[in-house]
DNA sequence: AAGAAATGATAGTTTTACTATAATAAATGG
DNA sequence: CCATTTATTATAGTAAAACTATCATTTCTT
């Protein structure tokens, strides 16, 4: 019955206030996570709908408002899966790595998504995932409830994460005076150069040439150890 | 008739591709622009419509429609104005000051809004904008019609900045590798490090002690410099 | 096989995002 | 300063978005 390879069976838990029925635990809440990504990296999250969602899916609006209050619940249910699977994959990559420096540096290349790894859940893609999450991202919490949606706990992933970051950087250099400033930065601007490099190049020095990440991640470290130290 | 001082006026230009009758000639003009700050602060650009505006202003939906295509179209314009804005002060500030460091200085201290400068449009407040732009201003280009419209031209101001900015980093040291990238991620860092420190403060090392900016000048000063050198 | 729970089908409400048209008010140019 | 163009308002209407409600039908449990 068991392969002599070991099923690493890893999963990814979101907040529960995010959603109304936990879509990791049925068929069709999977369907919606996997057919909402595909949609919403095809027609953006404004023009996205649960109706066009449902129409899609062969199924009805009504069904996918039983798992999520409504779009922007499922966008931070996405952006929060997605940075604690990146969390994960930096603990995964740098499993016995004990040199900060060198944590630090694979830290950088899990962020751009360069030492790839296929996602724990297969219903999501995670090319399209990481799309979203570098444009609509930072939509999840630019917002008017920020503030009470914090208090939800509905940026605690992306914050754990900044935490993360921040205890490498202090533990590479203890005197460095803006460890969290430069952990957050570093993650906003991995997504932006990125976003930029695609289609507003006059703000990058960034040339993107189809999927390679390699002169982004020379760029991050040069910016990131170039202040460490 | 003139007083002894001087009246200076400065028009602030917004590509005309941006709205369909400038709001800047008439009277009705002005008033969305103002009402318009005022009610984006507020209630946030996915809650504002222009039912709403139109409400506040005693006035109706289908005028201001007749000024902008929709509310996205106002919020590029608003953005496009405060970055030309900026734009211009940093010219002001920086006038007769040949060192290049000192010109970065001053630029950092005009784009964190540190050197207050009242508006040259009175029904434009200052402060609100600014808010806007922490809290909206990268919605303004993370859109899927973001080609088309930077095509249009409507992100030239900010790309301007950019490029304004990134020729100062130059000029101080001509061997930095990333101009357009520091320069790009200073603003987007300014932004992003007011905007987390006033609501997701575990993500920045600064402390938000009500509007006091000196703390982010230091900051920003601290990462740009320390990278330059 | 019965009962509970999830999904689907259908329909309805309110709000948003517009467009159209006629009436009134304001500006302007001769 | 009157006539005409132009801007604004009032009113109304449409299609889609953002939900909520109800009941029938599957599917899952035990």
């Amino acid at each position: 019955m068991t392969s002599s390879i070991m099923a690493v069976s890893v999963q990814i838990k979101v907040n529960s206030n995010l959603y109304l029925r936990d879509p990791q635990e049925t068929k069709l809440g999977k369907k919606i996570i996997q057919q909402g990504i595909q949609l919403i990296d095809e027609i953006g999250i404004e023009n996205f709908t649960f109706r066009k969602l449902a129409d899609k899916m062969s199924s009805t609006e009504a069904s996918i408002y039983r798992y999520f209050e409504n779009k922007h619940a499922l966008l931070v249910y996405l952006v929060s899966w997605y940075w604690e699977w990146v969390r994960f994959r930096i603990d995964f990559n740098a499993m016995n790595v004990d040199d900060p420096r060198r944590r630090l540096k694979i830290t950088i290349k899990t962020i751009i998504d360069t030492i790839r790894l296929a996602t724990p859940a297969e219903y999501i893609d995670r090319d399209l995932l990481h799309n979203i999450v570098v444009k609509e991202g930072m939509k999840a919490y630019h917002i008017n409830q920020v503030d009470k949606e914090n208090e939800m706990g509905y940026f605690t992933p992306y914050k754990a994460l900044g935490q993360k970051i921040a205890n490498i950087i202090l533990a590479i250099n203890p005197d460095f005076p803006y460890p969290k400033t430069l952990a957050s930065n570093l993650l906003e601007m991995a997504n932006n150069q990125m976003y930029f490099a695609e289609h507003l190049p006059k703000l990058t020095d960034l040339k993107m040439k189809g999927g390679d990440m390699s002169e982004l991640d020379e760029m991050l470290n040069f910016f990131v150890f170039k202040l460490i130290d």
